[in-house]
Order: C-alpha cells, then sequence, then structure tokens
DNA sequence: GACCTGCTGCGGTTTG
C-alpha cells in the first residue's frame, strides 16, 4: 500500500511532493485503486480535516487528466460557500494538470459559466438547484457536455441523505445518467462524509437501485482524542426574567471566562439563544471596557456579516468566539478551534460529532464542554424537572458518541411525494411531453422513490391531472398543466424544500439580515439581533422590512421552530445511564468521570425519583391527576402511543419522550394499553388520517388527502416498535399476576 | 420546545 500513490499522475505525484506531504494519509491510499478502476461507487468516511476531498480529487483528477473533451468529474455541494471553498483549494493542482475547474452555482461568475458552456471540460462544482435548472433548460447542452463523465462525488453526503433535498439529488443523478444513456453503466458515485450511521446501510442511501456496489473506506485508527466535560447549573425558581441570577447569565460568565482571549465556537441550538448570549458576552466586554470578541452566526444574518465573522475565525489574529447555531457545523474553511462548547442538549449525536470535529488543533485533542441548567426543584415541578431528562439526554449523547461511535442512520422509510410531484414536474418539463410508464420507472422503479409503488404513483398523477399541474394528451403522452407551466418557469421552483417568507431587518440603509414573519414584532418593541439591542421604529409590511434603531435593553425576537426527533437509541441509553446509576465511560478497568459536582448533584437527584417511582421496571407513574407513560424510546414510538391513547378517547401529550395522560388514572391508561397490546392496530397510514395538518413540505399543497396520510404516518409514526413495546408490558404485567 | 440549504433572466448602472 506504501506504492499506491505512484499510480497516480506523475504531475500529482510531484504536487503532493512540492505541499511537502512525508506521505499520503491511510483514506488517501485507501481510496487510489477502487477510484481508478470506476467500476464501483466508493464512500469516504473520515473526520473532519483527515483529507477525505483529496482522497477523491488525486485519483479522479489523475484519471481525467488525459481526456480531450467533456466534462469528467462533477461535484455537488450542499453549500455555495462550499464550492467556492472548494474552487480555491482546487487552483494549483488543476493549474498543474491544466484541468479547468468552473464553480456554477447562483452567485459565480457569469464569465466562466460562459467559458465552460463554449468549451465544456475538467471539474464543475455545483449545486442540486443549479443542476436541476440546467436539466430542465439546457438539457440538450449537458447531453453533449457530459457524455465523457467519469466521476459524480458528492460532499457532505451525511447533509442530503434521507432528506427531501437527499432525494432530489438522487433523481437529478439517475435522470443524468438516464439523460447520457449511461444506465446500464452507471457512473461512479464517491460519497465524502465524517458522520454517517450504520455504515453498511448507507451504499443503499448512495444508489437505490443498487446497479454498481459500493466500496466503503474509512480510517481504521482514529487517533483524534478527546476532552469532554458536562457542567451542570440549575435556574432558580420563581425569578424575573433577565435577571443576574438566573442560569444562563451564569452560563454566560462562564462562557466569558472559558473563551476570552481563544478561538471557540458556542453552539446555544436557537438563534434567539445565539442572539441573547453574543449580547450578554458583549455587553461584558464593554462592562470590562475590552474589545469586543463575541458574535453571533446564524441563517437569518447577512452574508456579509457571516462572512466577515468566518474569514476573522480563519486568520486567527484576533481572539475571536462565534456564538453559532449549526450554520457553522458543516465544513465551511474556519479552521480549527480550541474548543467547542454546547449550551442546551444537542439535538442528534451525528452533529454533535460535526460540532466536535472544529475543535482539536495541530492534531490536538478536541474540547468539548456542554452546559446544561435545570429548573430548581419546587413543590409544582413536573416529572420531567425532576428527572432532570435534559442532562440525562447529554449524558446519554455523549456516551454513544464516545462510547458506541453510534450516530442516527437515515430514515429509508420515507415516501418524499413532496419531492416525487416535484420531479414529475421537473421531467415533463425538461422532456416536453413524457408516458407516465416511462415517468414511473424513471422515478419509481428503477430511480430513487422505490417505496412508492404503481398505485400511488397513479393516485399522484390523476391528482396533479386535476389540479392542472399536468395535462394527458390524446396520444396518452403527459404534458405541462396551466399550473405546471407556472411553476417550473418561475426560480422559485428548483428548490425541493420550504422557506418561511421573511422581514429584512435595516438599519439607516444597511441590511442586517431577515427574520421569519411568523414571529411577532410590533412598532417600539426591542430586538436582540446581530448581536446588539434594537429598538423598532417602523415595519413595512409591503416590502417586507423592519426599519431599527440602537437601543439600550429589550428582548430577543421570537423565532418560530416546530418538534424534535430523537431516536430509540439515545432514549434507550438514557434509561440504562438511570438503571445502572451511573454515567461514567469506562475506558480499559477504569471509569471516566466527565461531569462536574453540579452535574454530578443533579444526576443524583434524578437517580433517586426514578428509583423511588421505581421507573427501571414499572412504565407508568400517576401523579395527582395526570398518568405518565415512560417508553424510553423515540418520538416516532412516542407519536404513536400518543395519537393511539387519543383515538381512545383520552387525552394525551408528550414532551421530551414522557407521555402525559390527563384527568386519567394509571389504572384506566394500564388497561388500554393492554387491550392494545391484544387486538389488531390500525397501520401508519390511518393514524395519519386523524391529523388535521399534514401538509408540511414545499408540493405537499398539492397532494391527495390519501397520498398525504401514506407520507405523513412514514414520517411521524412507527407501528412496529410500538407494536413491541405494547407486548413487552403486556409480558411484564402477565408476569408480575 | 430547532436548525439549515437554493434558484433566473433581464433591466438598470457603472466601468474600461
Amino acid at each position: 500500500m506504501i506504492h499506491e500513490h505512484e499510480k497516480l499522475d506523475h504531475r500529482v505525484q510531484r504536487w503532493i511532493f512540492k505541499q511537502g506531504w512525508t506521505g499520503l494519509r491511510e483514506i488517501q491510499c485507501l481510496a487510489i485503486e477502487p477510484i481508478l478502476s470506476e467500476k464501483t461507487d466508493v464512500l469516504i468516511s473520515a473526520s473532519t480535516a483527515a483529507g477525505k476531498t483529496e482522497a477523491f480529487f488525486l485519483p479522479a483528477l489523475s484519471a481525467i487528466a488525459v481526456q480531450e473533451t467533456g466534462v469528467g468529474i462533477l461535484y455537488v455541494s450542499p453549500l455555495k460557500a462550499l464550492i467556492n471553498d472548494q474552487d480555491r483549494r482546487l487552483e494549483s493542482l488543476s493549474d498543474l494538470l491544466e484541468i479547468p475547474v468552473t464553480p456554477w452555482h447562483g452567485d459565480s461568475s457569469k464569465g466562466r459559466k460562459k467559458k465552460l458552456k463554449a468549451s465544456p471540460s475538467g471539474v464543475v462544482l455545483i449545486t442540486p438547484e443549479s443542476l436541476e435548472s440546467l436539466l430542465i433548460r439546457d438539457s440538450d447542452w449537458i447531453r453533449a457536455a457530459f457524455s465523457n463523465l467519469k466521476y459524480i462525488v458528492i460532499d457532505e453526503f451525511h447533509a442530503f441523505i434521507g432528506s427531501e433535498r437527499g432525494h432530489h439529488l438522487l433523481s437529478l443523478l439517475h435522470r443524468l445518467e438516464h439523460l447520457i444513456g449511461r444506465l446500464e453503466t452507471p457512473i461512479p458515485r464517491v460519497a465524502l462524509s465524517a458522520t454517517l450511521g450504520e455504515l453498511e446501510k448507507v451504499p443503499l442511501s448512495l444508489r437505490p437501485n443498487r446497479s454498481l456496489p459500493c466500496k466503503i473506506v474509512k480510517d481504521t485508527h482514529s487517533t483524534s482524542t478527546l476532552k469532554v466535560q458536562v457542567k451542570g447549573y440549575v435556574n432558580p425558581a420563581n425569578l424575573a426574567t433577565e435577571s443576574s441570577n438566573d442560569a444562563e447569565y451564569t452560563i454566560c460568565q462562564d462562557l466569558f471566562k472559558f473563551c476570552r482571549g481563544g478561538n471557540h465556537l458556542v453552539f446555544a441550538n436557537s438563534r434567539s439563544r445565539t442572539e441573547n448570549i453574543a449580547a450578554t458576552l458583549s455587553d461584558f466586554c464593554e462592562e470590562k471596557i475590552v474589545p469586543n470578541e463575541f458574535f453571533p452566526h446564524h441563517g437569518s444574518l447577512s452574508k456579509d456579516l457571516r462572512e466577515s465573522l468566518e474569514k476573522r475565525l480563519q486568520q486567527e489574529h484576533y481572539p475571536t468566539t462565534a456564538i453559532c447555531t449549526m450554520t457553522l457545523e458543516l465544513g465551511i474553511d474556519i479552521g480549527k478551534v480550541n474548543s467547542v462548547i454546547q449550551v442546551t442538549a444537542p439535538h442528534s449525536i451525528s452533529s454533535l460529532r460535526q460540532r466536535m470535529g472544529r475543535s482539536g488543533r495541530r492534531g490536538g485533542a478536541s474540547i468539548l464542554r456542554m452546559l446544561i441548567a435545570e429548573a430548581e426543584l419546587t413543590k409544582d415541578s413536573s416529572v420531567i424537572d425532576k428527572l432532570r431528562l435534559e442532562l440525562i439526554q447529554s449524558l446519554a449523547m455523549i456516551r454513544l458518541l464516545i462510547g458506541s461511535k453510534w450516530y442516527e442512520p437515515a430514515d429509508t422509510s420515507l415516501y418524499h411525494f413532496s419531492t416525487l410531484l416535484h420531479q414529475v414536474l421537473a421531467v415533463t418539463a425538461q422532456w416536453g411531453g413524457i408516458r407516465p410508464e416511462q415517468l414511473f420507472s424513471l422515478l419509481c422503479k428503477d430511480g430513487p422513490f422505490q417505496n412508492v409503488n404503481v398505485e400511488n404513483f397513479k393516485a399522484l398523477l390523476v391528482h396533479m391531472g386535476k389540479k392542472e399541474l399536468i395535462t394527458q394528451l390524446g396520444s396518452g403522452e403527459l404534458v405541462l398543466g396551466l399550473l405546471g407551466e407556472k411553476l417550473t418557469s418561475h426560480y422559485s421552483f428548483y428548490a425541493v424544500f420550504k422557506t418561511p417568507e421573511e422581514f429584512r431587518i435595516v438599519r439607516g440603509t444597511k441590511s442586517l439580515g431577515t427574520l421569519p414573519v411568523d414571529s411577532l414584532v410590533l412598532e417600539g418593541q426591542h430586538i436582540v439581533f446581530g448581536g446588539k439591542r434594537w429598538k423598532v421604529n417602523d415595519i413595512d409590511s409591503e416590502k417586507k422590512v423592519i426599519y431599527v434603531e440602537h437601543a439600550k435593553g429589550g428582548k430577543p425576537p421570537k423565532f418560530g421552530g416546530a418538534g424534535l426527533n430523537i431516536h430509540d437509541v439515545v432514549r434507550q441509553e438514557m434509561f440504562q445511564i438511570l438503571k445502572d446509576g451511573d454515567y461514567k465511560i469506562s475506558v480499559g478497568d477504569q471509569k471516566v468521570d466527565f461531569a462536574d459536582s453540579a452535574a454530578r448533584e443533579l444526576f443524583g437527584e434524578s437517580v433517586r425519583y426514578f428509583e423511588g417511582a421505581k421507573l427501571s421496571r414499572e412504565p407508568l407513574l400517576q401523579a395527582g391527576n395526570t398518568t405518565y407513560i415512560f417508553p424510553w424510546l423515540g418520538d416516532k414510538v412516542v407519536n404513536t402511543i400518543v395519537a393511539l391513547l387519543i383515538q381512545h378517547g383520552f387525552e394525551a401529550g408528550a414532551y421530551a419522550g414522557v407521555i402525559e395522560v390527563e384527568k386519567a388514572s394509571l389504572e384506566s391508561v394500564r388497561s388500554t394499553l393492554l387491550k392494545l397490546a391484544s387486538m389488531e392496530l390500525p397501520t401508519e397510514t390511518e393514524l395519519a388520517q386523524q391529523v388535521l395538518e399534514k401538509r408540511i413540505e414545499k408540493f405537499d399543497e398539492f397532494l391527495p388527502e390519501s397520498t398525504l396520510s401514506i407520507g405523513y404516518g412514514a414520517k411521524a409514526f412507527d407501528m412496529t416498535n410500538t407494536e413491541a413495546w405494547l407486548k413487552k408490558i403486556k409480558t411484564q404485567t402477565d408476569c408480575l399476576i
């Protein structure tokens, strides 16, 4: 394997030497042979900054270095910013090989696009949406330009997998292979990612029809070390808002201590908390008369503000801490930071892993601090507070991250009907006219929508006809209808995901960012935005602009938001920790304690309550008029149990995975659960029929009710695991009798 | 009690 690099083009070898590299990394060596073979898909899974991009491009550029004409490599990225980074990173190597690289997205140079149009060759860096636009508007050019295409590479594959946008991408790639006559001899796909759960299942998500095998390349010995600490905080009960005694203020004081003078990332999970923390930390700087080094970074801030902060982080000239949301999670180039701090529990282990990858300078340890505030207990405290579930969830996620290296896998049971409808329109627009059976094989039978059967598809087409999205000609061919024509001819068509309407926040003539309109903003109201406090002067509903001026004090804007989706494995780990009364991680014959004394104290309270209520054996608990159910399973199962109970006349809801059944005795809930365990349960689709608002995705508004129920049912409910849980409850009860 | 991503053609202005 030491001589693998000799298979690379001589100029590529010379370039490697010139970089001063002592040799190739393990994954880079391992990737050479499968990529050069051109006979297999390749999944390259390695941690951040392990050289995944080079692992692909060194051999792939070698393979196309001798290619005369046509685009040889199509690189697909979820972010424009990533395309711009890659364009810069590839410059020296592509210059040496005289291979042109063309970034192709909404904001990229028109001149370079024009040049590629005139003489297509080399590497194209593109977003899925731009590829869609080219397929619809210029498929003849695509057919010619991509006729010699050797590789398709997808960066940050985990950002696509399992989502509407991911299915869009798979459909685009399948349509591309179809267009250039490569269905029989598919173009090898290479997926790059740091955090993929259940690796062996990923190839199916890269190519659902399995027309090529997939080679998995991963680094076998990850040398990176992690240093983790969980700190607990107690939020005093009965406090007036914005008190200097509340937990968030104490957390900010600690953040100031940890971060000042260095480069750090603070992930705060919501834009409003991000804004609050950044403002408080800036205030601390002002009080101490030192330059501010704390800045917010999230999706509603303007590109200018975000980019200047990214640059400041990367240059490392000044100490800088970004308080951020997932905008700094993906691979945009900001260099490594001293440490990562997570305030409030993370939403998934894969995102936690992604965040940790941002820390660890010069091969040193990654440092993660997790700051978790729980409410001070009073006689009115809820069961969820008494169990300290946010802390328990955080501990469970750290154990899964470090102990079992497990990440949430993609949910492959989904239908993605909204995106399927989009693709019916896109393909019809691309071809002008198409027969229904051709559409079905292209999109469902051979394409990525394999969960959709002929009946589902027929129902969809019939409804699309009724809505004038498509029309059937006498010949049987489908063409665009009036509304379909209108939708596909507007640029907003290309993306399959939905964007809420937003107001621009403007100070004088300077745009500070945008705010979703579902939030309440009134004239005279004080808001926090861009890390500073503002007073709203005027709102222009027509132009969708909010005019602001500087102000002191004020409340943050209320950003909108929806539900969580915690996985079964996380909840099972939480149960295990509480049952064992121990969260520590075994390393060799030692146990590593990663919690501070306050977190240990909170954990003790949780375990005492757990044991007192006998929750290790008893899934039900009555407190006053309310009965609680503890399935210790993911939100899909929790949703399913709630829906079943509502069907049986109960008032039920769930919080943090715990089901609350109001005005119900433990015995009445238990007998209903036992009844459910022995009867035939409704299907997920049938359960979805009782849900009133099912239109969530961008094109859901055009779907027939029956199709919506199928899609919603698969997304929200899990009858198989619910049934298994009910049977377990029944067996336990039978044993007791 | 959540987050993020993307898109065109053309008319206008400025610059070489």
